[in-house]
DNA sequence: CATACAAACTTGTCAGACAAACTTACCGGA
DNA sequence: TCCGGTAAGTTTGTCTGACAAGTTTGTATG
């Protein structure tokens, strides 16, 4: 239950040079800019963050709580190499947790403005209807954000922080697979469904819907050849 | 998904400074020697710890990524204090998590020696039956063993990183709840109960037994005071 | 008594240094 | 040629000292 790794998202504090260099290293992996495998050395990243070793292993040792690393001693950092294994374990967690949130979220719903919201996140998704050449990063983070809005609105930090740290592994492993243009439209569609349960209170579909939709994109995700996972 | 933060358990590495302050601090938050609250100066803890500020600092972050502490800038360290909402969100959490890890747990069951480390587990749970007056710590080592090998024998190593972030804090909340004579007898049963369901090849009773085991220690723990929480 | 200001303290970061461990390159022997 | 072992080079783990930035504490003033 990180609170002080979150990315600076409710705590508007001073964000010191720690956080930025997470921030730009779990970026950098996430876009595919250091490979899986690859090795990170410290000498390297301070020249290129600009950041003296101190701060800089501060953050590699956060990123590495967070799955994103792998440290050995004596043999630093390493971008972690996902096998298939640990796909199946991610998603596997991912379908429960995800599942619960989306039943937590339907319990709330009423609360507050968060009909409101999850209509217009699902707005946000259907306008990506038909436009598959659209870059691919901002249909992910569109993506990302429709599963972060319904953690927001299960409102539970433990679940909320938890999921963060997946977070990373699972938008990386995503990457590649969801260019695919029926692959999209079948996301949208399940989005809907599951947006649609939520709003009319039906805890228990809704989690059946999250959780369908989760195995879907295990399923899409498994389909992707070996090197790309690690 | 942490995997250079496990307490060393498979990797049999070789341990470093950061590691042996994070288990220090870990234990320390867990048996009560850091009050919840307390704040945890750096000059203090390099006197206490003997160590320098550096794999200090690392250390401190490490534990703030896990929820044992909270950090704030210019501010430091201190040991978190638990809110009963932080508690609840917990136990909503955990619930889902050791459910899923049960049910997985008794797919697997008849793979390698499972069974019968799950059998000679629960002879030590039952070995406590009456004994009230015993060490509760060493009753509440033997109790957090019982659902370390629920994870483990679920064969995820997503979950069980999970599950070692959230331990500390659970471990922190029974620890008064768990004196009590009628709550250990109960507990000792429930976990024959899912044992039993386990041993079964039964994944859905498995997951059920266990929710409800959680949800038993949840309710439990709530009639804690305020000010044991934190 | 409340407020404003200054001193004291703590944290965030940097730079330089060195021992421990890992890698790589080289060399002699089978 | 291939293999194994040694030495040099590289990288990490840790320490020390230093200073700026921000917080806390204490005091004096209205």
């Amino acid at each position: 239950m990180p609170r002080s790794s979150a990315p600076d998202l409710g705590g508007r504090g001073r964000s010191t040079a720690v956080d930025r260099v997470v921030h730009l290293i779990r970026q950098g992996v996430k876009r595919g800019r250091y490979a899986p495998g690859q090795r990170l050395p410290e000498a390297d990243l301070t020249r290129e963050l600009q950041v003296s070793r101190g701060p800089l292993r501060e953050a590699l040792s956060r990123l590495a709580a967070e799955g994103v690393l792998e440290i050995e001693p004596y043999r630093g950092a390493m971008v972690r190499r996902l096998t298939r294994a640990d796909v199946e374990d991610l998603y596997q967690v991912r379908e429960v947790l995800e599942g619960q949130a989306a039943a937590l979220a339907a319990r709330r719903i009423t609360e507050g403005d968060r009909a409101e919201r999850l209509r217009q996140a699902v707005a946000d998704m259907t306008a990506w209807r038909g436009r598959n050449d659209a870059d691919a990063f901002a249909y992910m983070d569109s993506n990302a954000a429709f599963h972060d809005l319904i953690i927001s609105l299960a409102d539970n930090q433990v679940l909320a922080d938890l999921m963060a740290q997946l977070g990373t592994n699972a938008f990386r492993l995503q990457l590649t697979n969801v260019m695919r243009a029926n692959a999209r439209e079948t996301s949208i569609r399940e989005h809907e469904e599951i947006a649609a349960t939520i709003l009319a209170g039906d805890a228990r579909k809704a989690e059946t819907s999250m959780r369908r939709h989760v195995r879907h994109s295990y399923d899409a995700v498994m389909k992707v050849s070996d090197d790309l996972l690690g």
